[in-house]
DNA sequence: ATTTATTAATGCATATTTTGCATTAATGGA
DNA sequence: TCCATTAATGCAAAATATGCATTAATAAAT
């Protein structure tokens, strides 16, 4: 059954009358007589009561008028939905992300999205270190934004960023500015980190900047979230390193002093994801 | 868009495999890997992404398959009805009727119909006489079942049924059978009779009857409604004239006495009403 | 009653679409 | 490296849809 001859039954039940209906659909009077007459005979009922003079909807030709253009207007909603799935406009995308940056890169990046692609559907998760790329191989997420290099096979990743760490430490703590710190004086220091992660090269980078120093800190506490620890330092328990996107986040109390060192942003995907919401977002990521 | 397009794709969606569903779907692969391409083109989206060994489905095509499933559902559920329509399975008639007949030949007629055709939506309803085939032709009711012959034109009737006159007295009452009846006993009596009406051929028959005695009654009061009439020749307001359908009426209390008069019951339906609806209780009307 | 205008159906030739057969090209596994 | 599997494609045949011209029926006008 053609779609197109609903159409052409739905014209003629609107106008009842042959000619002006074909007309109307640009096809011959011949042609929609025909296609009226095969739909009846596929149907196995009659849809008009017609005579040489006069066309009328039979009861069945009535319900069929009504309900297939109801069933219709549901099938073109189908496709433009669909369409938009095709196009990328649609759909969702489950994006996990770092602490360091829900208030400075993720807002940026999510206002780039929304306005391009209003539509998309987004969910923001975020996902301990080390299950970051399993969680994207098994599709419980799409996007992954670490600080760390990956090396697996099936997955792809592009820098999108770069931070510098900064020392964080209260308003009232001696060092001012990063000509303040000196081995001796970092070695008094109470240090809270983030957890030492075997193969994180986020936390090799806050290893490498010890060794600048030459000495090993006096880590009090380790924690994987931020704001635990901007909380920790502003009640004065201790000095951190953060990556100075924590300056965006609304942190009174708190002096950040940038360090010589950086730390990367990376976007990871699946190498074989060819959700066209995907490249969407990739394209709007990376241009510019 | 052909709807056999969307189960070809439906039946490649569940298999992923080409070769697989077209021997399911009864053609060729090549036809099916054409059909499947052309619906593509047409929707103007990919349905599939499929190299030279595996098929797999793009998010658009998952969710046409998800929403195709239910909307072909529907327009198979949309054909059947349709076909119950066209078939006369299925529908509504509005059978006036009048009230004589309520509680013996509709129940009859009703559990033959209903029997029969199980689907069909039936109304009843009680029309005045002089509205009955007004009503018809103006389509408020489908079925009229009078006591009155009509020759309009557009209207076709056809004898049912033939009722005695009975006459109608309460038990205590000296009338036993029909001997007891003369024209000196009669006029004595006072009477409720139907509102005599002019062109009902039904009050005419009732005329006839007192022609016959050759005498005019002493009537106290006229209604159109039986179940009134019988409600005060119960109180023993008077004696009234009744098809002896009434008989089929709960109504202790009450002698018929039957009369050699006869009324007639006749069905009348629109000439040109082709309802299959129609057909198909006429059918069951006129069986047997 | 007869004529005229209107209108749906139909015969036939043409154009378009679909199908099947055979073959090709790509790819994963042995 | 070779083989088996599998989706795509060229081509001819079959099926289907379309347009033109004509026919048959009928309601309205005369």
């Amino acid at each position: 059954m053609d779609i197109q001859r609903i159409k052409y039954f739905l014209a003629l039940a609107e106008q009842l009358h042959y000619w002006k209906t074909a007309e109307k659909v640009s096809i011959t009077q011949s042609a929609l007589s025909r296609q009226i007459q095969s739909l009846e005979n596929e149907l196995g009922l009659q849809l008009f009561e017609r005579n040489k003079r006069n066309v009328k909807l039979t009861p069945a030709g009535k319900f069929l008028k009504e309900k297939w253009e109801i069933e219709l207007n549901e099938l073109e909603y189908i496709h433009q939905f669909a369409k938009q799935l095709h196009l990328g406009e649609r759909g969702t995308m489950t994006i996990a992300h770092p602490d360091s940056i829900s208030a400075s890169l993720m807002p940026d990046m999510l206002a780039k999205i929304t306005q391009a692609l209003p539509q998309l559907q987004i969910k923001l998760v975020q996902v301990l270190y080390e299950n970051q790329l399993d969680f994207l191989k098994n599709y419980k997420i799409d996007l992954a934004i670490t600080r760390d290099i990956n090396n697996e096979p099936g997955i792809r990743a592009k820098k999108i960023y770069s931070d510098h760490l900064a020392l964080v430490v209260p308003l009232e703590h001696s060092f001012k500015v990063f000509e303040d710190l000196s081995a001796e004086s970092l070695k008094k220091q109470k240090f809270i980190l983030p957890t030492k992660d075997e193969g994180s090269s986020y936390s090799e980078i806050i290893q490498a900047l010890f060794k600048f120093y030459d000495f090993a800190p006096d880590v009090f506490l380790h924690s994987e979230f931020g704001s635990t620890i901007i909380a920790l330092v502003r009640k004065g328990l201790g000095i951190a390193i953060l990556p100075d996107s924590y300056m965006h986040h609304q942190s009174p109390g708190l002096r950040f002093i940038p360090l010589p060192f950086k730390t990367d942003l990376w976007i990871n995907w699946r190498a074989d994801d060819h959700n066209p919401v995907l490249a969407n977002i990739l394209k709007l990521v990376f241009e510019e």
